[in-house]
DNA sequence: ATAGATGTGCTAGTTTTCTAGCATGATGGT
DNA sequence: ACCATCATGCTAGAAAACTAGCACATCTAT
């Protein structure tokens, strides 16, 4: 049925929430809250996760006494395209040179070990391409 | 002034023309029209652009005697932004993950040679490393 | 010089988003 | 048993986003 980009329909507050499941996996309401920037009140926060629900974008199961919601989307494919839109929109759609700020940005973070993890994978690539 | 995640507050309009504006770097209103999804009229994407200027979202000059829009802040700035926020939504904050991630949707398209110069990429930043 | 095409600015109205408040039910401690 | 706490559902109103339409300016070709 084509629904496209799934991730520009979204209004201002629906892409936090979402942002925010999809970070935590799962999370009450007033965990939603806690996260949110420029916090509405309690009240706001359940009615968007309501109609959120109505619109599929979210499901819930009751747990403990409370609602515990979570992506109604798989969290890998709204990676996928995640990743997609921002290569194409940032990188021209090279996912290479995504690949090269990444390294850029983050290398504080990235341990020797992590460096030769990727070091592997991308031999292992080479190997498949030819 | 600690301007938020930027991204964030953004409606939804505003954030497909502001990628629009990324993607070709600068455009005119037919232009990002054009590109837009669910297109509505050529005057409400006007009317976006104005009240996105004033904001200080984008800005335009005259060019060939019509606007010219371009996003105002720095592409570089605004990439690292949305990288470090996707790092953070599905990645746990691990960079690496998010590579290995790039590398597995996007393996289809990369060429011998970028896996290559990725390759160096990495060993250098092994040796600075440590 | 006049009509057509294409551009802009502005205003006002509709629609969607966003929010608070109230009514109600379950739980747990005193 | 009763009150405080914390949850939910629902409704209605405010705020923001979104949009179309009109008035006017400039260029181009007839």
């Amino acid at each position: 049925m084509m629904v496209k980009n799934q991730h520009t329909h979204l209004s201002r507050r629906e892409r936090q929430i979402l942002d925010i499941l999809f970070r935590r996996g799962k999370a009450t309401a007033a965990e939603i809250l806690a996260d949110l920037p420029d916090p509405p009140g309690y009240s706001a926060v359940r009615a968007h996760l309501r109609t959120m629900e109505q619109k599929g974008q979210v499901s819930h199961r009751a747990e403990d006494l409370r609602y515990v919601y979570m992506p109604a989307v798989r969290p890998e494919k709204a990676m996928r395209g995640a990743l997609r839109h921002l290569v194409e929109t940032f990188f021209g759609g090279s996912p290479t040179q995504a690949m090269v700020a990444l390294l850029d940005t983050h290398s504080a973070q990235l341990s020797g070990q992590d460096l030769q993890k990727l070091s592997r994978m991308i031999e292992n690539a080479r190997k498949d391409g030819r």
